[in-house]
DNA sequence: TCAAAAGTGTTGAAGATACACCCATGG
DNA sequence: CCATGGGTGTATCTTCAACACTTTTGA
């Protein structure tokens, strides 16, 4: 019957540079004073842990997730004894999928914060950089069978984009025609009516279909 | 800085009668008296997670998992206000897989267990049936990209035993042949020496290969 | 001699991989 | 006019799925 300190830490990504990077949040306070941190928090006696892992994200990153369009999900805890210095604290860690729309949207209000590519990262507190490896494993696994890609992408977005996302989290080159063939004929993404007209050459752009 | 109860609790999985089956246990205190519920009780001040789960699962069902033959792993965090009656509990879900014949090595000391066909459960206490869901959910994935199946077998074990296993858990009849054929060219199993006398036609035993 | 489980190959379909050139646009 | 990214098809290989009969043994 014992009672034990409970938080959430949160591994946000995005795709900036055509590089998948996370949010850290450099630390004021000790332990770990001037290291970068995942944001995270305490989880209060009656928020659920879901709704903890958001607030903390709203809190620390100004990412609103609440609306349905940041997808968050569950990852691991962590919970040996002695990975935080001031005692004993269970973390449950989150990750989560932002578009870089989504980021401006946020602001840039949660000053001490910054974007890291995740084969550069700096020292990090507590084990925070086996969290952001676990992290990152399940994303690229998730690939294999999923569509979180999306997840990192604007409401409407080019193959070209797609395939870079793809690539940032595989960490590999893929076939232009080969990825292109496997996309469509899976029937998750429509053609909008809508050209990208920024680039060279306008390109298709698509939305994911549910 | 607000500290929480937090419990783990092990969804157990064995072969008996070609079905996979759950270990569960008859509560006798309050609340869901009578009820079966899933090993496991609260995490101590100076313990890890994985140490809580093995202590739990030894103290409650006489299954050793300190040595390597018991496979353990984390599942999922479950933490809604409200899952517990008596107040705010954080569970973090294991499951194990152990063989037939680790179970008689255990032996029945823990007298109020008993096992149910995953297919067949009664109603359990708290949120136990959807834990157990999760976790069938997640050996069954496991089964199309690891060698999970081994655990639940002997050291030594005839290619239709193995096949016995993930027709259990994943609840479908697989051809014999494409079965084996997919099991030996992926090299990770190795004949014995030896032959089952047991059955009608005495099958070559295999074990696992690392 | 019968019932039960062991063991064994081939074919066709589908999916994955390798690979190179032309086009539209903005600077 | 050139640099940049958009867009397109084919041949091959690998992987998966469907399918049936013979053998050994104990009862």
């Amino acid at each position: 019957m014992n009672k034990l300190l409970v938080t959430v830490d949160i591994v946000l990504f995005t795709l900036l540079e055509r590089r998948l990077q996370v949010l850290l949040i450099k630390r004021l306070a000790p332990p770990f004073v001037g290291s970068y941190a995942l944001p995270g928090g305490f989880v209060l006696e009656d928020e659920s842990l879901d709704a903890a892992a958001q607030r903390e994200l709203h809190e620390e990153t100004g990412v609103d997730a609440s609306n349905g369009d940041v997808y968050l999900e569950q990852l691991y805890t962590f919970g040996e004894p002695g990975r935080d210095p001031r005692g004993r604290v269970v973390t449950v860690a989150y990750y989560a999928l932002v578009s870089n729309s989504q980021i401006l949207k946020a602001g840039t209000d949660a000053s001490d914060a910054s974007w890291f590519a995740v084969d550069e990262l700096p020292q990090l507190a507590f084990d925070h950089t086996q969290i952001i490896e676990y992290a990152h494993r399940r994303i690229r696994n998730k690939l294999d069978y999923t569509s979180v890609g999306f997840e990192l992408l604007p409401e409407k977005f080019t193959l070209t984009e797609l395939q870079v996302v793809h690539e940032a989290i595989l960490g590999e080159k893929l076939d232009k025609r080969n990825f292109r063939r496997k996309i469509l004929q899976q029937g998750i993404v429509e053609a909008t009516k809508e050209l990208q007209k920024a680039g060279r050459k306008p390109a298709q752009l698509y939305r994911f279909s549910s």
